[in-house]
DNA sequence: ACTAAATAGGATAAATTTATCCGAATAAAT
DNA sequence: ATTTATTCGGATAAATTTATCCTATTTAGT
């Protein structure tokens, strides 16, 4: 479903708002500790998301990573996976056809379209604070 | 969503049942190019389905692949994708924890979910004859 | 028996994704 | 200024997926 990256990209914004949203910044280690992810691989993909402007980067002593809070409501898992795995689980044909078009359906468009769509609805309309205070209260977990 | 090995395994069945339906045995030549498919690779694809029995296939002169008409009603996607890609799509967590567990679940397991098991409700009552048909018909298409 | 046409399957190559390593840049603290 | 902890980013390696090539096997027809 998910790139690997995009399943780290994913855990590792929510470890970041969860503790931004404690007022905490965390470190590279942190989460990829929290997440159990490769620690460079994670780098990496915490570039891509710094400079898309889904998580901050503050490089030197102390630094680490965070969102404001004020953006923590605002950012969706769509931001996310939009960055990383790009928009074809949105768009794309399910099968492969050179795009998903009404009018030239591959043979499960009418079927597929539904599911794609309702997963783009999830992804479009979860914003960051409602997984991360999840995560805090112990409702949910990001390893395991 | 599926991988390259996966799509090319749906649309060479759809293709194999379309034409079985029609009382036609198709060669991997045929099918790879009316799917526009690399053949080699193709050949593999259709070596599992047909160890899994979702397809027959005939060696020697007049040899190819086809399904028996009494087949193309039991045989649903859901057949082809566990073949090739294995059960993760229904059973796995969306972001990669070990197993997907109701009393451990991940932030986006409610949602993601329900998403899943209507992909999974979709595979798994997609019979095979109906695509075939909708082909036949020049309702829906197996490539461009 | 021989030939021709087809799939089976092993070996290998290419491309992509996943992962690691290391020096450069940055920033705080001393 | 120096040291230390941190991210950045380029180079590379490992693993997996995708793709190709070639020989063996099978089958029908002659
Ligand atoms: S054309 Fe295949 S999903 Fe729309
Ligand atoms: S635990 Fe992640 S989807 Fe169920």
């Amino acid at each position: 479903m998910f790139s690997k990256a995009c399943e780290y990209g994913i855990k590792a914004t929510i470890y970041i708002a969860s503790n931004s949203h404690e007022g905490k910044r965390v470190s590279l280690k942190g989460i990829s500790k929290h997440i159990d992810s490769p620690e460079a691989f994670t780098a990496k993909i915490l570039q891509i998301l710094a400079r898309e402007n889904v998580v901050n980067s503050i490089r030197g002593i102390n630094g680490g990573f965070e969102i404001e809070e004020s953006q923590l409501e605002k950012i969706q898992l769509a931001d996310i996976v939009k960055a990383i795995d790009g928009d074809a689980i949105y768009k794309g044909c399910g099968i492969g056809l050179k795009e998903c078009n009404e009018i030239h359906p591959c043979p499960i468009h009418n079927d597929f379209k539904i599911v794609r769509n309702e997963l783009r609805n999830l992804l479009e309309t979860t914003n960051l604070k409602s997984l991360a205070m999840d995560v805090n209260s112990g409702a949910s977990f990001l390893k395991v």
